[in-house]
DNA sequence: GCCGTTTTCGGCCCGACTGTTTTCAGTCG
């Protein structure tokens, strides 16, 4: 079963569309709120509506019942419909610019109509924004400049959207008798984090027939032996056809990036004293069977696709350094999760159980804390019943230990969210920065190394808080950062939150160079999302990260002794 | 629009920042 993300668009966008209509907030949140519940429950409403049972779910009331059982039974809902027509739905893109919300996009459309980011852009650029009142000069500058970045973002996905796209040509392709071998290639053989497109490369004597399959499939655009085509997510998907005897040569060219691609090029014309050659292996007289034989040919060790990103992989690879890096069988531990307590939608207990069906020995539980009021922050009252929930758990032995964490906010100042007796209660302390993100790039370093500085900081949490696509990492310098966590012996967070993968992997291989150890965490609300903790694992890889570097490769017993040797005085 | 009652209406997360303002509305996390 997959969420019906048609759906969940509809429902959030009538949610910012009520919003630019001026209705009552909470009525438009009731429609985001649905949406999230369906995200995060990963519910199957079609089941559900024919079951009759969707009321039963706590968030869906009459309104919104009647309305997806329309969209259930008709594909679409007349209410949704007649909304748009009296508001483009266009101008939802226009909200996602940083500092225009509803009002002010009201605001745009009434009095320039303007309805898409083009026409924004436009009458910015014609400095027609800035002489609207409650906008300025300043204010049309910053939005000419979100405009820039939304742009370049524009056609990109975050990768764990495109994994389903990948999963289901996989499928097909593997269905085709004429292909002799296939494998993704590019971006998303190398984990990025960010992809522009879906790209397989396809080894076949019989072009025509594997193009006349995917015909029937999908709307094609042929050019030479590249198929391209959009699927219905708008993800853009690249079919490359190669002959065999080129097969594994193109596997490997494809799959570099372009920098790691010109070290491999420089390195190969050196070795073999052969042009290189992008598109046929050069030395004619061999026909190379895996990459493996390649690699060997060069008397280079393996180089995994998520490393060739630059020369780094050659220069390892010659050296034949190149690390078992870690895998998810390695993880013991969960760590940085919520619950209902603060903002997660599921109990400790759930949380607890979930990770301990994916193998997991013990768990952290790290809600929000006080200052966090938008999260049900906790208060020190609520810690302390909190603390007697997990003992009366852990009593019970459930198959998995529970830790007592929290995430506490890094104030303005760098100080952390409670006084001592209270930080001194909890196993872990997980620091990370929620509010007041536009400090200067000096003021918010000092700010976040003060909080590592602090004996109670275990772990520092999403240390740049990018979120990926829509928000660009605060002004920091990661590189004292990490130096930071360095000296006085902290761990910093792997976010692995698909959205954030928080550290960014060049400066996780930064980390690593200078013995800081690093947390995989998942970061989830609901159980659901536990596993996002993989794409970390796989992201760590990318940063060249070894069991020995992470720690939640660490036993029960072992992480609470390494947890006690840090800092705590 | 949903929820939960000391049931059918009042509250819903709230405080801080930002920019334009001169006392505040809009946005954000």
């Amino acid at each position: 079963m997959e969420v019906d993300k048609k759906l969940v668009k509809i429902l959030r966008n009538i949610a910012i569309l009520l919003q630019i209509k001026g209705e009552n907030v909470f009525k438009a949140n009731a429609y985001a709120n649905a949406a999230d519940i369906i995200e995060s429950m990963q519910l199957d409403v079609r089941d559900l509506v024919r079951q009759g049972k969707l009321a039963e779910i706590k968030g869906f009331g009459e309104a919104l019942v009647k309305k997806i059982t329309e969209y259930v039974e008709t594909g679409k809902i007349s209410f949704y419909e007649k909304l748009t027509s009296e508001i483009p739905v266009e101008l939802v893109t226009i909200t996602k610019i940083p500092g225009i919300g509803p009002k002010k996009t009201k605001l745009l459309f009434e009095t320039l109509g303007i309805k898409t980011i083009d026409d924004l852009e436009q009458a910015c650029i014609d400095n027609k924004v800035a002489k609207i009142k409650g906008f300025s000069a300043k204010s049309q500058e910053i939005i000419l400049n979100s405009i820039q970045h939304i742009k370049a973002w524009k056609g990109k996905k975050h990768q764990f959207a495109c994994f389903q796209e990948a999963n289901n040509i996989d499928i097909l392709l593997k269905n085709i008798p004429e292909v002799i071998e296939h494998s993704l290639v590019g971006e998303m053989r190398r984990y990025s984090e960010i992809v522009s497109q879906v790209h397989f490369l396809v080894s076949t004597n019989e072009n025509q027939k594997v193009i006349d399959y995917l015909q029937q499939q999908f709307n094609l655009i042929l050019d030479g032996n590249v198929i391209t085509f959009s699927t219905d997510e708008e993800i853009d998907v690249k079919i490359q056809l190669t002959e065999p005897k080129n097969y594994i040569w193109l596997l490997h060219n494809l799959t570099g990036s372009e920098k790691y691609i010109n070290s491999f090029a420089k390195y190969f014309t050196e070795t073999t004293s052969q042009p290189f050659n992008f598109e046929q292996f050069p030395l004619s007289n061999k026909v190379l069977k895996s990459e493996s034989e390649l690699f060997e040919l060069l008397d280079l060790q393996y180089i995994p696709p998520e490393l060739r990103e630059n020369e780094l992989a050659i220069i390892r690879a010659k050296e034949k350094a190149i690390p078992k890096l870690v895998s998810e069988r390695d993880l013991k531990g969960m760590i940085h999760v919520h619950s209902s307590w603060s903002d997660g939608f599921n109990t400790i207990e759930q949380m607890a159980n979930a990770s301990r069906n994916l193998g997991f020995e013990y768990i952290v539980i790290c809600d929000h804390s006080q200052t966090a009021k938008y999260a049900n922050g906790l208060e020190p009252e609520r810690v302390i019943q909190q603390h007697k929930e997990i003992d009366e758990l852990n009593s019970k032995n459930i198959g998995i230990k529970i830790l007592k964490g929290i995430e506490s906010d890094i104030l303005p100042d760098g100080s952390l969210d409670y006084d001592e007796d209270i930080l001194k209660k909890f196993d872990v302390v997980v620091a990370s920065v929620h509010s007041h993100f536009k400090m200067s790039k000096n003021e918010m370093t000092r700010r976040i190394i003060y909080a590592i500085m602090s004996p109670y900081t275990h772990i520092l949490g999403h240390p740049t808080g990018r979120l990926l696509l829509s928000r660009e990492s605060y002004e920091v310098d990661i590189k004292s950062i990490i130096e930071a966590a360095s000296d006085y012996g902290k761990i910093i967070e792997l976010n692995a939150n698909p959205y954030r993968l928080d550290l960014p992997w060049e400066h996780i291989i930064y980390a690593k160079e200078k013995g800081v150890k690093i947390a995989i965490n998942p970061d989830s609300h609901d159980t659901n999302s536990l596993t996002d903790v993989f794409y970390g694992v796989k992201f760590a890889r990318k940063g060249w990260l070894e069991p020995n570097d992470v720690v939640n490769c660490l036993s029960h017993e072992e992480f609470l002794k390494y947890i006690n040797s840090l800092g705590k005085s």
